[in-house]
DNA sequence: CAACGCTGTTTCAACGATGTAATCGTATCA
DNA sequence: TGATACGATTACATCGTTGAAACAGCGTTG
């Protein structure tokens, strides 16, 4: 197979430095041999051996996504978002399903993939500030969607309270007083979950409505059959929401599908929110009213950040003897963009 | 960071192979040894630098998955079972995004990441017979969903065009006679799009039925605006037509769309069916007939061809000299099984 | 008891690339 | 003309790991 150092030197009649020269650019060399290596290169189609160069280098050029599950629309939108801006920047992306296990999370954490990698975008699931607290591994991180406080780590996220909020408030300005909620989830380490709760218990507050907890039956996962069953459950109720917003899209049609089947008409019988945009919402009928995080910019802003923290760590090459203290940059927390995006399922056109 | 085998070695007070071996399961190694070294390994928190290992083994334990767009879902599906089929024999999936330009997609068959990964399997859009033919990279290489014939290459697929005929006998069984198809592509290396089209027109032809050019509009891709788009054009024919096959869920569910928004019935006054089974065809209103390829096979199929030819591609080291010839195992077309899916898109239960 | 064959461990070299320092050649200047 | 500076190239060590082979110790065997 490929063709290394040596044998383009041996063809070309110069050193391997030479030619290791010539392939990254150095700036002494006469045209003349420049010339003949690069011809030498172009013969054998050279192309560097990672493995070697990583070893030598201590950087990989490989970063980690770690996902719950790349199957879930928002995270597969996301992920090729990713690759995207990783690509701009030579990267390339591997991707690690945690599947939300918390054990898989940690592994994640604890870098599984240390050696592999010269950076983590992870987007938890399950883990909590103490687990993130006690990661050994000092590769780059940076966390998606979950605001995790006072640690010493970067993270991108859009405001979930304030988007849940408004979505909810967006339901109460059509009129409807009883106003339901797909998503809540009882794991306390559920951060967008809480904050999202926290949200449209402040539009409800702020509306002077009462909050009902029947109205927000708790489930484990975010996916269409777990939205098609909690809707099952509020429409058993004596009394029936008017509306309701589901934490994500997938819980959404779902549960568009559970009342769909049951008879009802949307929004006219029940008006319906999701959050996150996928695109499944915006060819469903009725299309779906959602939260449209920048996925875009939360994509790019990962990698700005995990960027920022690879430039600053030191090459490998042997770790400073003894010098054992994390480094102590302090965290940035960016937030990122979003819309609500009204459509079909509160509004009919 | 991380300890390496010298630091291991040192502390437990062995040689650097000693604990190579113990690290390998290498037999010969007295428990008392081991137990010391294991104890070193523990306290370092020892792990193996892949870098190096893998420059030495000429090995990575990294496959890449080639794919058209990860935020397709039947794509993200498929990536799913495949990251889990190559976890269970320890390999990382990189994914590599072609969004099916064909420059790309010569790129990946070149092995842009030769040096990065051990396998790649890869599902084309539009490559075809010769540029297959013209790859002179070797890294093993397992094709997905399409038939390219006598080529030296390995690959897994259904029956395309035996699923696209008996999608389309369940139409005409439902007593359409007039059936559109949407999908059909005019780039003549479009595989599976051809497949499916040959299918469809075998089972006209069968029952009888005229084969009508203007049901069936080409497209250049396969997403819901585009069967959003087509489905208009056919319902703005004379005649438009009774049922009409998508030869992808995502076509079939923007078709869906338009029927719906069009004031038209499914599948009182519209029959619908799609293929790959995707779960937004399985929550969809009404929900989707379609094609469901057994994707978990499919994966573990492609990790297994892959695992056979990297068993048999000799260890890097120096390559061979002068044999420069490519080995010429035959090539193995699996078939993986698929199964109609009749849902309420066709027939109301 | 010498030769042999095990087990257990070590030494050595090599994978391919690159940083460091040394070397060689030529032009410049006092 | 000899010292000096600098441009261009090279030798060497090294990153962390592992295969090959050597070696040491010890029990068997003819």
């Amino acid at each position: 197979m490929g063709a290394s150092l040596k044998d383009v030197a041996a063809r070309a009649g110069v050193s391997v430095k030479t030619v290791s020269n010539v392939v990254n650019g150095y700036t002494y060399v006469t045209p003349h041999t420049r010339e003949k290596v690069e011809r030498a290169l172009a013969e054998l189609d050279y192309r560097p051996n990672l493995s070697a160069r990583n070893l030598r280098r201590g950087r990989t050029g490989v970063i980690a996504l770690a996902l719950p599950e790349l199957d879930a629309p928002y995270f597969a939108e996301l992920s090729r978002f990713v690759i995207d801006a990783a690509a701009e920047r030579g990267w390339t992306v591997l991707i690690d399903q945690t599947d939300g296990l918390a054990h898989r999370e940690r592994e994640v954490l604890q870098g599984i993939r240390e050696q592999l990698i010269d950076g983590l975008i992870f987007s938890p699931l399950t883990i909590g500030r103490e687990e993130l607290a006690a990661r050994t591994d000092n590769t780059p991180l940076v966390l998606l969607g979950e605001r995790i406080l006072d640690g010493p780590t970067h993270h991108v996220a859009i405001d979930n309270q304030r988007a849940a909020r408004e979505v909810t408030e967006h339901l109460i300005s059509l009129g409807h007083t009883r106003i339901g909620a797909i998503g809540a989830q009882e794991n306390p380490s559920a951060n967008t979950a809480h904050l999202r709760l926290a949200g449209y218990r402040e539009a409800l507050r702020a509306a002077g409505l009462p909050y009902d907890e029947r109205l927000v039956p708790p489930t484990g996962s975010y996916h269409r059959a777990d939205g098609a069953a909690l809707m099952r459950r509020l429409l058993e109720l004596d009394e029936p929401p008017q509306a309701v917003f589901c934490f994500n899209d997938l819980l959404a049609l779902g549960a568009l599908r559970t009342a769909l089947s049951s008879g009802l008409r949307v929004p006219e019988d029940l008006a319906l929110a999701g959050f996150d945009d996928i695109e499944d919402g915006r060819y469903s009928t009725p299309t779906l009213t959602t939260v449209s995080p920048d996925k875009g910019q939360i994509a790019r802003t990962a990698v700005e950040l995990l960027s920022a923290q690879l430039g600053s760590v030191k090459r490998a090459g042997r770790r400073a003897a003894g010098g054992s203290e994390p480094e102590h940059r302090e965290a940035r927390e960016v937030e990122a963009d979003y819309r609500l995006i009204v459509r079909e399922s509160t509004v009919r056109p």
